[in-house]
DNA sequence: GCCAACGTTGGC
DNA sequence: GCCAACGTTGGC
Protein backbone atom coordinates (compact mmCIF):
# COMPACT_ATOMS: atom_id res chain seq x y z
CA UNK A 1 0.00 0.00 0.00
CA UNK A 2 1.61 2.94 -0.98
CA UNK A 3 -0.08 7.07 -0.15
CA UNK A 4 0.29 9.89 -2.47
CA UNK A 5 -1.20 13.60 -2.67
CA UNK A 6 -2.66 15.19 -5.81
CA UNK A 7 -3.29 18.84 -6.30
CA UNK A 8 -6.77 20.43 -7.67
CA UNK A 9 -7.11 23.87 -8.49
CA UNK A 10 -10.91 24.39 -6.41
CA UNK A 11 -12.01 26.14 -9.51
CA UNK A 12 -11.45 23.64 -11.87
CA UNK A 13 -12.05 20.57 -9.85
CA UNK A 14 -12.98 20.95 -6.46
CA UNK A 15 -13.84 18.46 -3.60
CA UNK A 16 -17.24 19.44 -3.58
CA UNK A 17 -17.96 18.41 -6.87
CA UNK A 18 -15.94 15.01 -6.26
CA UNK A 19 -18.10 14.51 -3.44
CA UNK A 20 -21.53 14.50 -5.91
CA UNK A 21 -19.48 12.69 -8.36
CA UNK A 22 -18.20 10.16 -5.86
CA UNK A 23 -15.51 9.23 -8.19
CA UNK A 24 -12.84 10.87 -11.05
CA UNK A 25 -10.64 9.98 -13.84
CA UNK A 26 -7.13 11.99 -12.21
CA UNK A 27 -6.00 13.33 -16.31
CA UNK A 28 -4.09 16.15 -17.87
CA UNK A 29 -1.02 15.10 -15.80
CA UNK A 30 1.92 16.24 -18.08
CA UNK A 31 4.76 16.37 -16.10
CA UNK A 32 6.85 13.41 -16.33
CA UNK A 33 7.80 13.22 -12.41
CA UNK A 34 3.85 13.36 -11.57
CA UNK A 35 3.34 10.82 -14.36
CA UNK A 36 6.01 8.30 -12.60
CA UNK A 37 3.47 8.46 -9.73
CA UNK A 38 0.50 7.40 -11.75
CA UNK A 39 2.45 4.68 -12.70
CA UNK A 40 3.15 3.40 -9.22
CA UNK A 41 -0.23 4.08 -8.22
CA UNK A 42 -2.11 0.52 -7.12
CA UNK A 43 -5.86 -0.28 -6.61
CA UNK A 44 -6.56 0.60 -2.95
CA UNK A 45 -3.65 3.19 -2.42
CA UNK A 46 -4.56 6.33 -0.78
CA UNK A 47 -4.55 10.43 -1.69
CA UNK A 48 -4.41 13.13 -0.07
CA UNK A 49 -6.58 15.67 -1.73
CA UNK A 50 -5.05 19.53 -1.80
CA UNK A 51 -6.53 22.65 -3.40
CA UNK A 52 -3.79 24.82 -4.66
CA UNK A 53 -4.18 28.46 -4.88
CA UNK A 54 -7.80 28.89 -3.38
CA UNK A 55 -7.69 27.05 0.07
CA UNK A 56 -3.82 26.06 0.39
CA UNK A 57 -4.90 22.99 2.32
CA UNK A 58 -5.67 19.26 2.62
CA UNK A 59 -9.66 18.54 2.21
CA UNK A 60 -9.67 14.90 2.33
CA UNK A 61 -8.91 11.52 0.68
CA UNK A 62 -9.53 9.72 -2.59
CA UNK A 63 -8.58 5.78 -3.35
CA UNK A 64 -7.05 5.02 -6.13
CA UNK A 65 -9.73 2.02 -8.15
CA UNK A 66 -7.51 1.57 -11.12
CA UNK A 67 -4.10 0.82 -12.52
CA UNK A 68 -3.24 3.46 -14.72
CA UNK A 69 -4.25 3.35 -18.20
CA UNK A 70 -3.72 5.93 -21.25
CA UNK A 71 -4.65 9.37 -20.72
CA UNK A 72 -7.93 9.41 -23.31
CA UNK A 73 -7.62 13.25 -23.77
CA UNK A 74 -4.62 12.87 -25.86
CA UNK A 75 -3.42 10.69 -28.38
CA UNK A 76 -0.04 10.87 -26.52
CA UNK A 77 1.32 7.53 -25.15
CA UNK A 78 3.50 8.92 -23.04
CA UNK A 79 0.77 10.26 -20.59
CA UNK A 80 -1.69 8.39 -18.13
CA UNK A 81 -4.69 8.20 -15.44
CA UNK A 82 -5.85 6.39 -12.51
CA UNK A 83 -9.13 6.53 -11.59
CA UNK A 84 -9.94 7.63 -7.98
CA UNK A 85 -13.19 7.61 -5.94
CA UNK A 86 -14.02 9.28 -2.68
CA UNK A 87 -12.80 7.68 0.52
CA UNK A 88 -12.79 10.29 3.52
CA UNK A 89 -13.67 13.85 3.99
CA UNK A 90 -11.21 15.26 6.64
CA UNK A 91 -13.03 16.50 10.00
CA UNK A 92 -11.25 19.56 9.80
CA UNK A 93 -9.02 20.60 6.59
CA UNK A 94 -4.97 20.52 7.12
CA UNK A 95 -3.70 24.27 5.86
CA UNK A 96 -0.31 24.57 3.83
CA UNK A 97 0.31 27.07 7.05
CA UNK A 98 -0.39 24.27 9.87
CA UNK A 99 1.37 21.88 7.95
CA UNK A 100 4.58 24.22 8.12
CA UNK A 101 4.62 24.44 11.34
CA UNK A 102 5.09 21.07 11.96
CA UNK A 103 8.54 19.50 12.83
CA UNK A 104 7.75 16.26 11.25
CA UNK A 105 6.56 17.33 7.88
CA UNK A 106 9.49 19.10 7.03
CA UNK A 107 10.59 16.52 4.93
CA UNK A 108 7.30 16.38 2.68
CA UNK A 109 7.23 16.51 -0.82
CA UNK A 110 4.72 19.47 -0.66
CA UNK A 111 6.50 21.79 0.77
CA UNK A 112 10.33 21.21 -1.00
CA UNK A 113 8.54 21.19 -4.53
CA UNK A 114 5.49 22.58 -4.43
CA UNK A 115 5.28 22.39 -8.22
CA UNK A 116 4.52 18.87 -8.58
CA UNK A 117 0.83 18.16 -8.91
CA UNK A 118 1.00 14.35 -8.05
CA UNK A 119 3.81 12.94 -5.37
CA UNK A 120 4.22 10.22 -3.03
CA UNK A 121 3.54 10.75 0.69
CA UNK A 122 5.43 8.45 3.37
CA UNK A 123 3.13 6.43 5.56
CA UNK A 124 4.24 8.66 8.28
CA UNK A 125 3.25 11.47 6.71
CA UNK A 126 0.23 10.43 5.90
CA UNK A 127 -0.26 9.04 9.14
CA UNK A 128 0.37 12.16 10.53
CA UNK A 129 -1.88 14.55 8.35
CA UNK A 130 -4.92 12.32 8.78
CA UNK A 131 -4.25 13.25 12.59
CA UNK A 132 -3.94 16.55 11.92
CA UNK A 133 -7.16 16.19 9.89
CA UNK A 134 -9.35 14.24 13.01
CA UNK A 135 -10.06 12.06 10.70
CA UNK A 136 -9.36 7.83 11.17
CA UNK A 137 -8.68 6.67 7.82
C1' DG B 1 0.50 41.19 -9.49
C1' DC B 2 5.06 39.61 -8.43
C1' DC B 3 8.55 36.40 -8.28
C1' DA B 4 11.07 32.04 -7.32
C1' DA B 5 11.53 27.44 -8.82
C1' DC B 6 11.35 24.37 -12.11
C1' DG B 7 10.38 22.25 -16.80
C1' DT B 8 10.67 22.57 -21.78
C1' DT B 9 12.33 24.06 -26.09
C1' DG B 10 15.46 24.98 -29.65
C1' DG B 11 19.81 26.77 -31.59
C1' DC B 12 24.41 25.66 -31.85
C1' DG C 1 24.87 17.52 -25.16
C1' DC C 2 24.91 22.28 -23.42
C1' DC C 3 22.67 26.32 -22.21
C1' DA C 4 19.89 30.49 -22.84
C1' DA C 5 15.28 31.86 -23.36
C1' DC C 6 10.89 31.22 -22.37
C1' DG C 7 6.55 29.29 -20.16
C1' DT C 8 4.03 27.55 -16.14
C1' DT C 9 2.87 26.90 -11.47
C1' DG C 10 1.66 28.38 -7.10
C1' DG C 11 2.69 30.81 -2.75
C1' DC C 12 2.76 35.30 -1.03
Amino acid sequence: MNYWLVKSEPFKYSWDTFTIEKKTMWDGVRNYQARNSIKEMKKGDLVLWYHSNEGMEVVGIAKVTTEHYNDPTTDDPRWFVVDLSIHKKFKKTVTLVQMKQEELLQSMGLLRQPRLSVMPVTKDHFDYICKLGQTIV
